[in-house]
DNA sequence: CATGAATGAGCATTCATTCAT
DNA sequence: TATGAATGAATGCTCATTCAT
């Protein structure tokens, strides 16, 4: 009801910000929003519960201005996917760098995973919009790989859902995949393993022969 | 932490439990461990909060029972995948019956992601037991029919987590899916079409040629 | 959002509620709405807070309840201002019972009066409808007893205010009066005292010659 | 409790104090002591929080100040009551002005009330010394009155305790006595109605015959 | 003078769990 | 079995006041 004084940042407001909004996707991607208090997210940024309410007025938020920036960073990768260059090495560089988010960014990941698990009360005007638009646009390019032969005919957007899943996957399921390819295979190489098998999968099994 | 005593259970108590059981599925899948609430789930199936409390001695043992069955139950489709089947409508049974699951399953789904995405808490131990047994064992089925040169040649545990993380998309991302495919894709032809696509990708991908 | 559910209430209910009610009179009455606090009306009733909250669901909730009863008790004197009887005793009578009133129930009348100060946010609607009805239906009565000459011509409604506003004023002001009158004529009897003079001014200023 | 240091105020401290008492009387009359917010008044003054605690040392200080100035703007109608006018014009006169401060200064009548409706927890030792004083002295100028026959024999507290009660009546109780009026009769032409019933009760009803 | 930053104490409300019946 | 009643421990958020600059 009360006007948004759009208060005018100073440094050290900024710097706060970014303090809090690193202990909160610690603390969100980790509990959910429901399971994460602002007092472990006010402890992670080292800072008094009310110190941190100055400078968000509420938990919700902390986890809007999140959802923001990581929808952003998120389809950062399928955004660079480029229409004129070589459909199979454009693919292959998508998994790449897709592969290296869940690796270097699992925290946002898990962060999305949560909000989108959970019906995505927060974000669906995201979805509908910003995410939507750009997906639609993504599989009309590879469609038209596709109409000229570059690549073999399938459904683009179960194409892009596919390496959606089998990336994030280890970044969302990463107790599991670690447990599950034990101490031998479950250390960093498993990126690389992963990466070698998406391509084979997709890559080559997209090649046209 | 206490020995449970092993309570031998009547008839009535049975169907109780699993009307709460229900209950608390639709619930936790739904908001997550700690978004969800004793009440909601007393509400839902339809008693008093203490009298929930008489069946199940706590939140956490409701969570824990969910999560036994659900694992037996999750994993079946994979159990099933026979060894001296024909490897290719092995998978190919296999994709369905996982993309089948998450159709009709959708809460066990997202309630066995938000378990794992939260780091396993409370069902770490029967990863590392049950779950990671029968991987190994039925990734070493799938290495066989790789040896045997009926499939090509790949990474066995990849193949599994590939076939879990798009199959399981459609539970647990289902919102966005429907989003992004909108109203003239998104109704239930989605998963004939994902089915269609995910057998292009894996079936035929790993067919020799 | 809720849907409320209507719960049947048990004597303990009925009990306790009546407890909390006149607990949260004192308190409400004395501090108002914002400078009351669950805490100490918990303790005027002798039981833990969210014991309390277990009988209203909100603080706001219990102030309402005491409202919608406050305007019953509080009319009654004006309800029972009477047609046909002799103008210049109903109007002794009234006066007398609203005195009595502020004598006996200034809790109430404090309460009111608070809440009328503070621009009657919560009571608006009924100030509006039962208040209002019965003030017009009254100054009616008051007029038709003017035109028929038994008592002088005046205006009824300011009458009205005039009369609430006076007798009112031993209960909301009470400190100051006492405080004025002093020690000698400030006991009891200030009532009394206060009943003559009202009464001259009232009944045999509007008597006709 | 502190001694206060009696600082010397320079023109601009002055103004700023005024201010600040002017945004303090609007919030405090609207919401209460304890239901005021010292940013609400800093906004209503165009300063920051801080900055307002630099001219009163805290919430309490403005409120004392506010009072002390009030009770001497409102006891001066009674003030100018005169003994050797004549009795009958220095009661019309004051009941007017008495009414025009209603009208003209509303929020000083509000928060008069709030505060002794609490039992005068911050105003109390005025109450006791230059009010009662006031008033046992204009009480003995009424007495006098009565007793020389110039008005009718009655109590004259009681009737400076009516006169304040229906003449504030129109401030405090203002939003009850518009709804109740209606558009028709609750316009600003309620003061002339009301100033006009009030002379016909306490004017003409004093008058000897 | 002025303000951004910080905080301890408080407050309404929620919730898992216990107790008595 | 079933439930009404009770509560300790949170939990999100507010607010008067202080501090540093």
């Amino acid at each position: 009801m009360e006007a948004e004084k759009p208060r005018r940042r100073t440094r050290i407001q900024t710097e706060k910000r970014e303090l809090i909004l690193d202990a909160a996707l610690e603390i969100f991607s980790q509990h959910g929003f429901r399971g994460a208090t602002i007092d472990q997210i006010a402890d992670g940024a080292g800072m008094s519960k009310p110190n941190l309410l100055y400078y968000f007025r509420s938990k919700e938020e902390i986890h809007i201005t999140l959802m923001q920036r990581l929808l952003t960073t998120w389809l950062a990768p399928l955004r660079e996917l480029d229409d004129v260059g070589d459909p199979i090495s454009e693919l292959r560089s998508y998994i790449r760098r897709k592969l290296e988010m869940a690796r270097d960014y699992p925290r946002e990941s898990r962060l999305f995973a949560n909000e989108i698990l959970q019906g995505a009360p927060r974000i669906m005007p995201m979805i509908e919009g910003e995410l939507k638009t750009l997906v639609d646009e993504k599989a009309e390019v590879i469609s038209g790989w596709m109409r000229s032969g570059r690549i073999i005919h399938t459904d683009p957007y179960h194409l892009i859902f596919s390496i959606w899943a089998t990336t994030q996957h280890y970044a969302d399921f990463d107790v599991q995949v670690r447990t599950v390819l034990g101490p031998l295979r479950g250390g960093e190489e498993r990126f690389e393993d992963a990466a070698r098998f998406l391509e084979q999968i997709f890559v080559d099994g997209l090649q046209p022969d």
